[in-house]
DNA sequence: ATGGAGCTTCCCACCGTGGGAAGGTCAAGG
DNA sequence: CCTTGACCTTCCCACGGTGGGAAGCTCCAT
């Protein structure tokens, strides 16, 4: 083979995806079982090296493992309708939305309260006393 | 007696919180051991669910655990200092802030290239390209 | 007295990640 | 040849929160 082949470690420092996230992502079917020396070790070559950063990418832009699992499988299928991708990457842009909004609910309200506690020595405090008296008041308008 | 003593699932019901969760905060050391009926039940009186409310408040703050132990011994300490209880609160802020800023980061490539992807029957797909060529481009200004 | 709702504890699962133990392998150096 | 140390293998455990469910007990209404 041209390019040779490297073990887990090396493939790990390769692409950034840790040895023991790619054992487990082979585990759970996300990729292929790798190829194996007589003495059982892992080997990988220059398509896996490749799938691996791949599968890295779509980590880091916050797909799931099963939305991995399907965005692979399109890869590899020459025929695929580019629709069918851009689905995928609509309904997490959906979810990253979805969480962006709760969080930024969260951080709203804090920061309010915040803004409202003096934040000195005194025990007088808004933001136990909203905790305390905690009507569902989410985040309004203000 | 003037409120009554309640049972976890009614406890439940009043506050919110699941009465596993009840239990496992319990367990946790979130909340002191429930006072308990000859047979063993829990039962919660009202300062106790008060509590609770204050923890499901915390909670849907986005606190985690750890942080909501602070603020209730903090809420139980009559004499704090309303400056730890902002320290707490702008904490949790930073964290979230960090986290959207994370995830903003992901929707906005994403939607950038979902933009850029026809999304019809036909294979090319600007998606795919990205992720399995994928340099860090992380999110760039646009 | 019986049925069913509700309680108890305990275990298992998820997701994605890391830590570590126990043991096998490989390459380098003595 | 043998040791050493880095690396590999598998397996288990943990995290944070949450839910599911089993086995067994209790309580209340009929």
């Amino acid at each position: 083979m041209s390019g040779g082949t490297v073990t887990v470690g090396e493939a790990a420092r390769l692409t950034g995806v840790s040895a023991k996230m790619i054992r487990w992502y082979e585990a759970r079917g996300l990729l292929p079982p790798a190829a194996r020396s007589a003495a059982g070790y892992r080997h990988y070559g220059e398509a896996d090296i490749r799938t691996l950063q791949f599968v890295r990418r779509a980590r880091d832009l916050g797909f799931d493992v099963e939305a991995i699992g399907e965005l692979l499988a399109l890869w590899h299928d020459r025929d695929r309708p580019s629709a069918a991708v851009k689905a995928i990457a609509q309904s997490r842009i959906a979810e990253l939305r979805r969480r962006i909004a709760a969080l930024e609910g969260m951080a709203r309200s804090l920061e309010r309260l915040a803004e409202d506690c003096c934040g000195d020595g005194r025990p007088e405090c808004p933001i136990l006393d909203d905790l305390a008296a905690g009507e569902g008041k989410p985040v309004k308008s203000g």
